[in-house]
DNA sequence: TTGACTCCCATAATATCCCATGATAATCCA
DNA sequence: TGGATTATCATGGGATATTATGGGAGTCAA
């Protein structure tokens, strides 16, 4: 399944490059571009990434809203804008953009996160506060979910 | 029967490699893939484990949500970052991440126990006193377990 | 020239490949 | 049926490949 997952913290170096973690690489070549899209996110102070099917996915989404033109422009000037195509070296490196660094308060570290059809980058210290409010989260809601909800055991399996 | 049936103990070895339980093999490579899913569980000290039939199900409920909200991010990252997809070596082995180790507190044994769809990788030791106190509860509430067709228990009642 | 960005190579740590072994289970056959 | 032969399996270990990361050298533009 080619979707992205787990999580790995990598070094931003002296020259402002970060590796792109092995696992997302695979993902990404497989939809067909050696590199990512990244994109400031909308609701926290993180970097969203994907490759070629998120970006499709996105204007695909926009088209179907079948706006007026100048709703069109807005949107898709809201999503496009601060969205960077970057491809990756052989050795699997970007450099960020400054305003992505900024917009995630990067420092010599990053974390990628792995979240199915997309990822995110963050600062491995306010990622660990974000993480925790959301597992709190995800237990409350966890019936929501679908097989996890099935948590369910037969008496039979457990001895 | 291409289900996840009976429990294992294997050794993890010097280099971290633990072998997949033969039979869990056969049902995850009819499922289509020679590896597993590993993330850790929401309610108990161990790791949940699966084949493609879990993250398909786990993947489509979250692709049905809205790309950019709030809830979606939170849920995903609580879904997608703490799992793994290894692939095992053609001697049926894989090594555990770091962080599932210590979320399962593994130490050199785990116990692979089939649930039917899904798996459970646990600490030996810990599985055994989790089974005892299963028992005792299921013991306790025999009497609200009723007849035949409702002779189940949610996860909530176990712990 | 200076700084920003490539491309390329070096390296150390880790993960994976491949083969060997001993143990147990399955099969065969007189 | 019982004993021997074959598979299958978990596990050990050496050899090889991959990965993240550091740094040198070349390119380009201002």
């Amino acid at each position: 399944m080619k979707i992205f997952l787990s999580s790995a913290v990598n070094k931003i170096d002296a020259k402002g490059r970060i590796s792109i973690p092995a696992s997302f690489r695979n993902v990404l070549e497989f939809q067909g571009y050696s590199g990512v899209y990244l994109f400031p996110s909308f609701t926290s102070s993180a970097i969203d990434g994907g490759g070629l099917e998120l970006i499709n996915q996105i204007s695909e989404s926009v088209e179907r809203m079948q706006l007026f033109a100048e709703e069109t422009d807005a949107l898709s000037t809201a999503l496009f804008a601060d969205t960077y195509s970057l491809s990756y070296d052989q050795d699997g490196r970007i450099s960020l953009p400054e305003s992505l660094i900024e917009h995630a308060n990067l420092k010599d570290k990053a974390i990628f996160v792995g979240q199915g059809r997309k990822f995110q980058v963050w600062n491995p210290y306010h990622f660990k506060e974000f993480k925790e409010k959301v597992r709190a989260k995800a237990l409350e809601n966890r019936n929501l979910i679908g097989p996890v909800e099935n948590n369910r055991m037969k008496a039979e399996e457990i001895d």
